[in-house]
RNA sequence: GGCCCCGUAGCUCAGUUGGUUAGAGCGCCGCCCUGUCACGGCGGAGGCCGCCGGUUCAAGUCCGGUCGGGGUCGCCA
C-alpha cells in the first residue's frame, strides 16, 4: 500500500504516531511561510502542515498526494470542530505528488456546499468528479450496503443467487424493448428483458425453489425523476409457497435494508385491499403518512338539483385551511386538474360561521347544503374539493388533489416511513382507455402480467367475471412509492390457457411468444411465486435522493443520452454491415423467428 | 406526443420601460502573505447572452421556430 492509515480516521489518540497518507487536495489555504491542506481520502479530511514553501506553493485543487508526517496536536485554540479530525493535524516532512490535476469543471470540495450546488448536467458529465464528494459519495456506498444487506437475508434463508440472461427474446406486452441486432442471424434481433420474469419461472420449474437476483432490467419508455432506461431490481421467486410466506420474506428483507438507516420497521406491515386503496386514497399507491382520506359522496348527491353532480360517481377530498384561499388560487386549481386531464375542480369553502361559499354552493339543494360540512368531515375554515364523473378518473383527480393538498399544507411528515401492502388487485382491466367498455366485450388484459394467479377463490371462475376476478398479487408501497410487487403465479398450463383465452390471446399465439414457458410447464412445474423490488427506488428512499439518478453511479439524463460517455452515438457503416442491421427480413414464410429450442 | 419551467464567464447567478464598453460571488492565472480551516491582500485573464430567423434606429431583453436540461400528463404488463 502506498499509504500506512487513511486520513479521516486520525484521532488524537494517534499524536507521535508518523504516517503516510495518500488522497486529493481538497483545498489548500497558503500563508507562504506556512501552508495547510486539506487532504481528503474516502475516509474523510485531515489538515497536512507544509511549512517548505516550495513544495506547498505548485500544489493546486485535486492533486493527488503522498503525505509522510508525524501527527501532532494542533497548537492551542487552532481545533476545528467542523472536523472529524479537528483535534490533531499531519506535520509533513515528506510530500509526493503523484498526480497533477487540470483546472476543474466544477468545485469539488464541498466546504462551500451549503451556498453552492452545481448544476446536475454538469455533475453527470464529470461524475467522477461529482462522487469524490462525500453526498454523492454516501448514496452510492449505501447501495453496496443496501445489496450486501439483501443478499444476507436471502442467503440465510436458502436462497440461490442466479443471473439470467439480458439478451433474450423479445416478449409482447408491457414496455418496449431495446433490441440488439444479431451478427449472427442478419435481420433477427436480441431483446433485453424487461424483467427476469420467464426465466426466474423456469428457475423454479428447475427445481431452484428459492431464486434471486439483482438483476439490471431495461425498459424503452420516457423519463421521469424515479425512471431510467435501464434500472435494478431485487428479483426474488419461490416454490410451494403462497402470498403469506412471499410477504414475510419481502419484510424480513425491508426490515433489513431500513436497519440500515436505523429505522425499525414493525412487521407485520398493515395491508389493505386494492379495492380500499381506491376508494378510500384513489390511487394503488397510498401515501399513509397523513389522512385527509376521500369521501365518497354518490348517494348523498343522487338527488341533486347540481348537474355537474349527477354523475356515476361523486367524491369530495377535504382541505384543511383552504377555505381562505383567494380567487385566484382557486383558478390555479383549475387549472392544475386540467392539466391531468379533468374538467376542473369544484369547490365548496367553509366559512368561519360555517356558511358556505363558493361558485359551487348555490347549485346545491338545501338539505344537500345543511349536511355537507358533516358528511365530509370538514371543520370552519376549510375547504371541499368535488370530482364527479366516472369512478376511476374522479378518484385518481381526488387522489392526486390528496397529495397536493398534503405538500401545500404541509400534513406530511417527512420523517416518516409508512409502509403498506395492497393486496387483491384486479386480475384484469379492459383494454383501451375506456373502463365503461362492456364486460363480455372480451378485450381484457392483464393488470399484473399474463403469468399471475387468480386468488384461490377465482381460480375456477374467473372467465365468467372477469372484471371482478382478483389476483392473487401484493405491492408494498412506501410513503406513496410502489417499491415492490409479485404475485403467486399460475403454474397448471390449463388455468394459463384460460388466462390467455380471456385475453385474446389465442393458443397459436400463446405458443408462438411464450411457447417455451409452456411447455415447461408441462413437465410439473412446481406452484411458485415471487416479488422484484425497485431497487434504485428504494436506494432513492433510504438515502433521501430527490432522483434515482443520485443513487444510479452513471445514470443517464433526458432522452436516454448518458452526459459521460455520450451515449447513444452513431456507429460506422462497417459496424453497421456486421450488427446487420440494415438487413431486410425475408418476407414471411419460413422467415419466423426459429421456434424455440425443444 | 401534450403542457409548464430553465438556458448569460469554468461553476452559481444578477442584468431596469429594448438604449453607451454585459456584471457579481466562487473558481482560474500571477505576485505577496508563518496558524489558516469558505484564510487574507493586490493585479489579471475569461462571454456567439444555447442556436436560427423576425420586429426595431437599436435586442441578453420583444415575437416565432429550433436544440438541450428539469418537471408533469400520456406511456411505463
Amino acid at each position: 500500500m502506498l499509504r500506512t492509515h487513511q486520513a479521516g480516521i486520525l484521532r488524537a489518540g494517534d499524536i507521535g504516531t508518523t504516517v503516510t497518507l495518500t488522497g486529493w487536495v481538497d483545498r489548500r489555504r497558503d500563508h507562504g511561510g506556512v501552508a495547510f491542506l486539506d487532504l481528503r481520502d474516502s475516509s474523510g479530511i485531515v489538515q497536512v502542515v507544509v511549512r517548505d514553501e516550495e513544495v506547498a506553493h505548485p500544489l493546486r485543487s485535486e492533486f493527488v498526494l503522498q503525505v509522510t508526517g508525524e501527527i501532532s496536536a494542533r497548537p492551542e485554540g487552532n481545533a476545528n470542530p467542523n472536523l472529524g479530525t479537528g483535534e490533531i493535524e499531519v506535520i509533513a516532512n515528506e510530500v509526493l505528488v503523484l498526480n497533477e490535476s487540470a483546472p476543474l469543471p466544477f468545485q469539488v470540495s464541498t466546504a462551500i456546499d451549503a451556498q453552492v450546488t452545481v448544476g446536475e448536467e454538469v455533475r453527470l458529465a464529470h461524475r467522477y468528479l461529482d462522487l469524490r464528494r462525500p453526498g454523492p459519495a454516501s448514496a452510492i456506498r449505501l447501495r453496496s450496503q443496501v445489496n450486501r444487506a439483501a443478499r444476507t437475508v436471502l442467503d440465510e434463508a436458502g436462497f440461490v443467487e442466479i443471473e439470467t440472461p439480458t439478451l433474450t427474446r423479445s416478449t409482447p406486452e408491457g414496455a418496449r424493448d431495446f433490441v440488439v441486432p444479431a451478427r449472427l442471424a442478419p435481420g433477427s434481433w436480441y431483446a433485453l428483458p424487461q424483467s427476469p420474469q420467464l426465466f426466474k419461472q423456469l428457475l423454479m420449474v428447475a427445481g431452484m425453489e428459492r431464486y434471486y437476483q439483482i438483476a439490471r432490467c431495461y425498459r424503452d419508455e420516457d423519463f421521469r425523476a424515479d425512471r431510467q432506461p435501464e434500472f435494478t431490481q431485487l428479483d426474488v421467486e419461490m416454490s410451494f409457497v403462497d402470498q403469506d410466506d412471499v410477504i414475510a420474506l419481502a419484510e424480513q428483507i425491508l426490515i433489513s435494508l431500513w436497519k440500515l438507516i436505523g429505522y425499525e420497521i414493525t412487521a407485520p406491515i398493515p395491508r389493505m385491499t386494492y379495492a380500499d386503496a381506491m376508494r378510500r386514497y384513489g390511487t394503488d399507491k397510498p401515501d399513509l403518512r397523513f389522512g385527509l382520506e376521500l369521501v365518497e359522496l354518490t348517494d348523498y348527491f343522487a338527488d341533486t338539483p347540481f348537474r355537474v353532480f349527477q354523475a356515476p360517481y361523486v367524491g369530495a377530498v377535504v382541505m384543511p385551511g383552504g377555505g381562505s384561499q383567494p380567487r385566484r388560487q382557486f383558478d390555479a386549481w383549475q387549472e392544475w386538474a386540467k392539466q391531468r386531464g379533468a374538467k376542473g375542480l369544484a369547490y365548496v369553502t367553509v366559512a368561519e360561521d360555517g356558511e358556505l361559499g363558493g361558485p359551487v354552493a348555490k347549485n346545491l339543494s338545501e338539505a344537500e347544503r345543511a349536511g355537507l360540512v358533516e358528511a365530509v368531515g370538514a371543520q370552519p375554515g376549510d375547504c371541499v374539493f368535488f370530482a364527479a364523473g366516472k369512478q376511476s378518473e374522479s378518484r385518481a383527480l381526488l387522489g392526486a388533489a390528496r397529495l397536493e393538498i398534503g405538500r401545500r399544507q404541509e400534513l406530511i411528515d417527512e420523517s416518516a416511513w409508512s409502509f403498506v401492502w395492497v393486496v387483491d388487485a384486479p386480475l384484469f382491466k379492459p383494454t383501451g382507455e375506456d373502463d365503461d367498455v362492456a364486460v363480455g366485450g372480451g378485450a381484457w388484459t392483464a393488470v399484473h402480467h399474463a403469468f399471475t394467479s387468480p386468488t384461490p377463490e377465482w381460480i375456477d371462475t374467473f372467465e365468467s367475471d372477469p372484471g371482478s376476478a382478483l389476483a392473487y398479487a401484493y405491492d408494498i408501497v412506501c410513503n406513496g412509492n410502489e417499491i415492490g410487487g409479485g404475485s403467486i403465479r399460475i403454474h397448471r398450463k390449463d388455468v394459463q390457457q384460460r388466462v390467455f383465452e380471456v385475453m385474446g390471446i389465442g393458443q397459436e399465439e400463446a405458443e408462438e411468444k411464450f411457447g417455451f414457458l409452456l411447455e415447461a410447464f408441462s413437465y410439473g412445474a412446481p406452484p411458485h411465486g415471487g416479488i422484484a423490488f425497485g431497487w434504485d427506488r428504494i436506494v432513492a428512499l433510504l438515502s433521501r435522493a430527490d432522483s434515482i439518478r443520485d443513487v444510479i453511479a452513471f445514470p443517464k439524463s433526458g432522452g436516454g443520452y448518458d452526459p459521460l460517455t455520450g451515449a447513444p452515438a452513431p456507429i460506422s457503416p462497417q459496424q453497421r454491415k456486421e450488427a446487420g442491421v440494415d438487413a431486410k427480413p425475408e418476407p414471411k414464410g419460413e422467415a419466423q423467428a426459429p421456434a424455440p429450442a425443444q
